[in-house]
DNA sequence: AATCGTTCCTGATAGC
DNA sequence: TGCTATCAGGAACGAT
């Protein structure tokens, strides 16, 4: 599942080839996804302009093009961008193909198709992004800014790292992760974490994503980054998909719990509820 | 206002 | 062997 660091992986790798090019053609298949621009609109805005940035928002991609449009990518739970030559025999679930100049194609693939391709014409505010909130490595993102983020919420600390129009970029599997480094039980209430807990929330997520963005991302079961490769931080999860196996830290087995209809991985010796 | 639950989508896997 | 049920989850949306 992309989350941040994955999308910081696949834009890494990205914008030294596209970066300057223009588009110049697109092929679209017959499945729509989630969130998609129809292909003229997509033809209209993209084709023939070259692109100016390729930047990060949160889970999205943004390309900035020349002429002021703008294409907006997230990779929802399954979704690919891969650069490069189209495989013989084609992949299943390629679902959009961009023709680069220098004989790049860019394409999209996604099984579930819980993606988003969506086009802003000049002038138009990609209404997506309104909704993202900080950047976890932005000089503003304080445990001070967390704390006043977090005053009189009662919501699961677990949940609250989820949302995306706080703090953007974490998914299941780092939230996960970051709760285990910090010692936080993931059902404590938001609203009761202390300045030095959240100092210590805030120092792992930029650790953690840090590290996961050096290793290449994290590979659980689909995620590849754009020239197809897998990522390596699979190997240094400590909680996540661990449920019976015993803790790292403390030898106490992990425990999955659901929260928001999401699984969550803890170890309880390690990450105590607060009484 | 804040929080929770549901929906979308398909492939892998478990259980009978 | 072949079937059905369950699970994975980001973000939008509806309900309370």
């Amino acid at each position: 599942m992309p989350e941040l660091p994955e999308v910081e992986v696949i834009r890494r790798g990205l914008a030294p080839l596209l970066e300057g090019r223009r588009f110049l053609g697109l092929e679209v298949g017959d499945k729509r996804l989630r969130q998609q621009s129809t292909p003229e609109e997509l033809r209209r805005w993209v084709v023939g302009h070259r692109l100016v940035k390729l930047e990060r928002r949160g889970k999205y991609l943004r390309f900035d093009l020349e002429g002021g449009a703008t294409l907006l990518i997230h990779l929802g739970m399954t979704g690919r961008l891969l650069a490069g030559p189209l495989p013989t025999p084609p992949l299943p679930h390629i679902h959009l193909v961009f023709q680069v100049e220098g004989g790049i194609n860019l394409y999209f693939q996604d099984v579930r198709r819980f993606g988003q391709v969506l086009v802003f014409p000049p002038g138009v505010k990609p209404a997506p992004l309104e909704q993202v909130g900080a950047e976890p490595f932005s000089p503003e993102v304080t445990a001070a800014w967390l704390l006043a983020q977090a005053r009189g919420k009662t919501r699961p600390i677990k949940n609250f790292l989820l949302d995306a129009r706080v703090m953007a970029g974490i998914g299941n599997i780092y939230a996960c992760e970051i709760l285990f480094a910090a010692g936080l039980h993931p059902a404590t209430p938001a609203g009761r974490l202390t300045l030095k807990e959240w100092d210590r929330v805030l120092r792992q997520t930029r650790r953690i994503l840090k590290l996961a963005i050096a290793k290449g991302g994290t590979t659980v079961s689909d995620y590849l980054n754009s020239k197809g490769e897998s990522g390596l931080f699979q190997l240094e999860l400590k909680v996540y998909g661990r449920a019976g196996e015993p803790c790292s830290r403390c030898g106490a087995p992990i425990v999955r719990l659901v929260q928001a209809g999401r699984s969550s991985f803890f170890c309880p010796a390690c990450q105590p509820e607060k009484d």
